[in-house]
DNA sequence: CCTAATTCCTCTAGTCGCTATAGGTTCAAG
DNA sequence: CTTGAACCTATAGCGACTAGAGGAATTAGG
């Protein structure tokens, strides 16, 4: 009945074709059968099961996470503690993740509010870049934030 | 006189000691002068652009970019219309994120509190992957957030 | 001056989650 | 039966680092 190529996997999924590939090659979904010549033929397990890690990724999930997760699902006996471990770190990171930003936010703003377009001498972008002490905050240790296409 | 080893300049700037060797192999810092047994002696220039790149990083901003503020902040003379549109870029770049994670912030707030400790078969949390047409808001098309270790 | 600990060197490979390219094969529509 | 789209594998690249191996230089103490 439903005997899915890649492509219209991908369709339904939203997951594009070489990540679907590529999923496979990491273990994160289940090799399908193939055709007489040598074709993906994918079933309604497999759009399930995709559909689920898109979801997941979109929440910012990440794989070992989401296959813990899918893991735990096929066991549904169990307690969902786990699961909401796993729901409550992720959380925890978002949540970090926006006061971060949003500090960042806040100097952003204070750069360009006070930018009077004139030269760069005088440039409060590249003043506040070239001396932290023209800064509000503090930033935190590590590496903050890198841009997600 | 201040002649720094790659360690102290690490101390004083914050970005770690690979990172640094990183960011010379990349061009985005001189390479600097020898010792006589061929190791790294810093001057308080490299310290200064050091700086520029780690509050640059902390903002968000990529490399690129601040390889641009870099060479715009040289040139002091010209207008400073182009470090305020990739000022302005990257604040519009934060915001998008941080209303992406607001909205994530909010789904996964909805997974949790629903989140009735039983077993996995009727949590919330794995019937909210599952199953998109429980979750309240459609994701945005392309990736949306990754891990910022 | 000598030793031992620390720091430094280069090089390669790995991280995460894909994305792109090259060069070839199969499938489905007309 | 032809055409062209979709498929296949394999490899390399992205950003911005991080980790490890294996060895050389430096520095602090005795």
């Amino acid at each position: 009945m439903s005997d899915l190529s890649i492509g219209r996997l991908s369709a339904l999924s939203g997951v594009k074709v070489p990540t679907i590939r590529y999923y496979e090659s990491i273990g994160m979904l289940d090799a399908p059968p193939r055709s007489p010549g040598g074709q993906r033929r994918y079933g309604p397990d497999h759009l399930e099961r995709l559909r689920f890690i898109r979801h997941g990724r979109d929440l910012g999930f990440g794989l070992d996470d989401l296959r813990a997760l899918q893991d735990l699902s096929a066991r549904p006996d169990q307690s969902c503690d786990e699961a909401d471990r796993i729901a409550r770190r992720q959380l925890l990171d978002v949540e970090r993740r926006i006061a971060g930003l949003e500090a960042v936010r806040a100097e952003l703003l204070r750069m360009v509010e006070r930018c009077s377009h004139g030269v760069v001498d005088e440039c409060r972008v590249i003043q506040t870049l070239s001396d932290h002490a023209l800064c509000a905050h503090d930033h935190p240790g590590g590496q903050t934030a890198s841009k997600a296409g």
